[in-house]
DNA sequence: TCATCAGAGTGGAACGTTCCAATTTGAGCG
DNA sequence: CGCTCAAATTGGAACGTTCCACTCTGATGA
């Protein structure tokens, strides 16, 4: 009992025109009177006329299909990006083609050939930790529209958050609250993320007149923890965290080694997620709107593929400073 | 500049082959001679070929392509999820097309329409709350196989947690502590989730001899907080959550009351999110594992495709206990 | 009356695969 | 040597759109 799928051809002749009328009317082309259009709409409804995109892909060459390729979606940052990016993609007509790479370099370069087969007409890519800086031109080289989420290349579209500002704003927060000893706790795997806020960090620190700290560890809670752990009265009393999962490590830590976050020592965190509002205590943060970003991102590359020639959009965010009481400003302000 | 794409047709006269010879060793078919085929596969990387899967699609009617419909994927539950979705029928060879209803009926609908048309082998639901429940019977007219992910449908292919025996797990747990006042706290907004969830608990208190009693709360932490910071010492002294978000909110609420989870009031989650073992204090809850979930899903789903007469699949995962500190266990151990 | 033109509709080739039936090749055997 | 059969290869028609060049119709104006 397998049914004859409707095809155009099948409408056409219900309506009573021509094959290509009817494509036309389907497309809502304003070359056709307004009564043709309708009576071939009517009769795409009548026969449950459904379009296929698969065979206008082919013809046209537009799939109207976008890849987006997650450094690691588990992370709620990531996760909320990407819905800004799904959501603005479906806006304009486009689906989102989603990959996972769980930040293995590996993976991320097989999804991206198989985006190229499937075809997609751009990618949106958040560089895996370890990604070759030659992958830019390879995309070129592919004729495959771009643009970087978040982490970047050198050059080429993109949307990300100003990441210098972001530290800048942290450090002279604390810096206003009165604290002089100020480490930077992350950033043990270099990249454009981590050189932009270090550098945010220690330039404050530079016109404050002080010495930069950095405390290495990778975007891990348990890591964070056991630096923050090994923390003395002697050491910094504020800390200014790579992200917010850095953040609830460092937090962590400092509480197994009896010491009481925003009380002993002030902790700014980076990204404002979800949770950043929910913790214990409630973490000072700098929110980048990961949603916003997403959008951002759409926009950019969307940008791209129609103006191919045009110079690439480069949309950097400013980002704001949410305190909270993981920093101390609360008790400060009480006392 | 535009460059001339390489066809099939361009990989078989550089082989010196039939276009149909170069397409069967390109899919490596075993009707080829390995020597046939290794000449075709070096003639398409010499002239550097690309598949174009939209070609194939037209042509063989499967696009090897699954939509994936997620009802919040900020939620880290559901994040992870997708993510073992993902990874799974990547491994199949499979492409994932996201779509975020955002708990959206109306959104679900629109995508569902859109991947129809895209079009997809199958759909992954999890249904939005509010979806009507003749979504599964106008699918099935569609002839588009689709598996129900976490919340389900009557019938149909499915994969999920066992969430009645999630909940009796942790009520048994309670009670063997010695607990007899524990009521289930969340479930507001019906579902085939909070339905089974609150029958598991409920179950087990029946059993016990003991009285039910539900604390009504939507899924949010705000909401959860509210409630848990208006219990008294007269209520009850253990909590059965709905999930990790209500358990987390619970924990607020009791903080904000001067009651410390783990020690005055017991705390149990469902779901065992990442950031429930990070919580303060860690989380005890029910694990479900959303990774293995996806996978099963992936599964389910591709059988469906594959065998559209065989009996849909039902995959009911069956969850485990996770002891951490909110529940008192170790507390109580201790002394 | 007839050329001109714009608006509305048409016909058929293309897009790059897969599928199927048909053809060629070569080994085995009497 | 000719016949048979399986294995290997081939040719060409689909698939359902879009695109482009073309035709038809009726209005306009000289």
């Amino acid at each position: 009992m397998k049914m004859h799928r409707i095809r155009i051809k099948d409408v056409a002749r219900e309506a009573g025109v021509a094959l290509s009328t009817a494509a036309l009317a389907l497309r809502d082309d304003s070359k056709l009177r307004e009564e043709t259009r309708r009576a071939v709409r009517e009769a795409a409804t009548r026969l449950g006329y459904v379009y296929d995109r698969s065979a206008a892909m082919m013809r046209s060459g537009k799939s109207h299909t976008i890849g987006l390729l997650v450094c690691e979606i588990t992370n709620p940052f990531y996760a909320e990006l990407t819905a800004g990016v799904e959501e603005a993609l479906d806006e304009a007509g486009y689906v989102t083609m989603l990959a996972n790479t769980a930040e293995s370099a590996v993976r991320q370069r097989r999804m991206l050939e198989r985006f190229r087969e499937q075809p997609v007409d751009g990618v949106l890519i958040m560089p895996a930790t370890g990604t070759p800086t030659a992958l830019a031109e390879e995309l070129k080289a592919w004729g495959l529209p771009y643009a970087t989420v978040v982490r970047s290349f050198r050059r080429g579209a993109h949307a990300g958050p100003d990441n210098r500002a972001g530290t800048r704003l942290a450090t002279e927060h604390l810096l206003a609250l009165g604290h002089r000893r100020i480490a930077f706790l992350g950033g043990a795997l270099k990249s454009s993320v981590s050189t932009g806020r270090w550098e945010g960090y220690a330039r404050a620190m530079a016109r404050a007149g002080l010495a930069a700290e950095q405390l290495l560890c990778r975007t891990d809670i348990g890591e964070a923890a056991l630096v923050a752990e090994g923390l003395t009265a002697k050491g910094p009393t504020a800390l200014v965290c790579f992200n917010d999962s850095v953040a609830f490590g460092a937090g962590m830590g400092l509480m197994r080694a009896g010491r009481m976050p925003g009380r002993d020592v002030a902790l700014v965190g980076f990204d404002d997620v979800r949770e950043a509002a929910h913790w214990y205590p409630p973490l000072t943060t700098i929110r980048v709107a990961p949603h916003v970003i997403g959008q951002a991102a759409a926009r950019v590359l969307l940008h791209r593929i129609a103006e191919p020639d045009a110079e690439p959009l480069r949309e950097v965010l400013p980002p704001t400073l949410v305190i909270r009481e993981s920093c101390g400003a609360q008790q400060r302000r009480a006392a």
